[in-house]
DNA sequence: CATGAATTGCAAACGATTTGCAATTGGATG
DNA sequence: CATCCAATTGCAAATCGTTTGCAATTCATG
């Protein structure tokens, strides 16, 4: 996949992309770079087919945008979200920004809205209030590695 | 489908089962009663193909679970978990039971524990010191009727 | 700029879920 | 209790997101 001349994520982002792929003897590619670089531009998350569609002209496979998106997720670079509507999400995380944004979906449209806070008690009552959604529910979920698996 | 004498759900079950069904003229068959026994046998969310294979000798096709399983969605008697690894689970719901169960997800076993709270603040230190897991995060999502879809 | 390991494209494989359709069944009615 | 029709089922095929094997290509490094 070649690089248009425009096309580059930002001074810091790409550095410090280049610097955490080297550590694991991993390539700096043109795929990688406008994936990031998709990501960083758009904050809401994104399907792989999303990630796919908003890449320039010179696009890459979708089983490439796949494979990356995995990649910089394991790279902590992205955090995957599983909102239950079919297809994960994906988003950029900044540089010591934090893996726990929340989402208020749409369970006719699925639109995503993004939510700042993450408390629950308090919160969804006033996410209500603010977000003027209806018949508002909440998912929240733990994950760990279980004794057994430790 | 067949029903064996032995196989039914308990009796203020059925008998809701039967009502909520019959308010949409929709008809109690022997697979919408085993898959509501099976699921109000065991605690934990299961996923289709599970309830598919717990279901007693003579069993129905795997397209069968799934309709019957989402009409018991609709009806508010199972609710559906994404956890994000692949499959969708489904719970019973006892009557006026609360929907708002959550859930410890292993992330190499994908072993379940249910967490009987639902804060989150200190609940998740709380959930780490009392479950053994390590490397505990968790995943929170609004849902509801955005604006523009009321 | 040559070399080898990492990466990509392509197509096929996969697993969960959905769907069309003809055969079957539940339950309301007479 | 027999009949009738809409609702349901089984079966197979279709969909959709995601993964994978492999040969061709590309990056990084000497």
């Amino acid at each position: 996949m070649k690089l248009l001349p425009s096309d580059r994520v930002s001074e810091a982002d790409a550095c410090c992309l280049h610097t955490r792929l080297r550590r694991e003897s991993k390539k700096l590619t043109g795929a990688r770079r406008e994936i990031l670089r998709v990501l960083e531009k758009e904050s809401r998350p994104l399907t792989n087919k999303e990630i796919f569609q908003l890449l320039p002209q010179v696009r890459c496979d979708l089983a490439t945008v796949y494979r990356s998106v995995q990649l910089l997720e394991e790279l902590g670079m992205v955090k995957k979200f599983v909102l239950g509507d079919g297809a994960a999400r994906h988003a950029f995380i900044a540089e010591g920004g934090d893996a726990h944004r929340h989402h208020l979906v749409c369970t006719q449209c699925q639109k995503i809205v993004e939510i700042g806070e993450c408390i629950v008690r308090e919160l969804e009552e006033r996410v209500v209030a603010r977000s003027n959604f209806k018949a508002v529910t909440h998912r929240l979920e733990f994950f760990g590695v279980c004794p057994a698996c430790q």
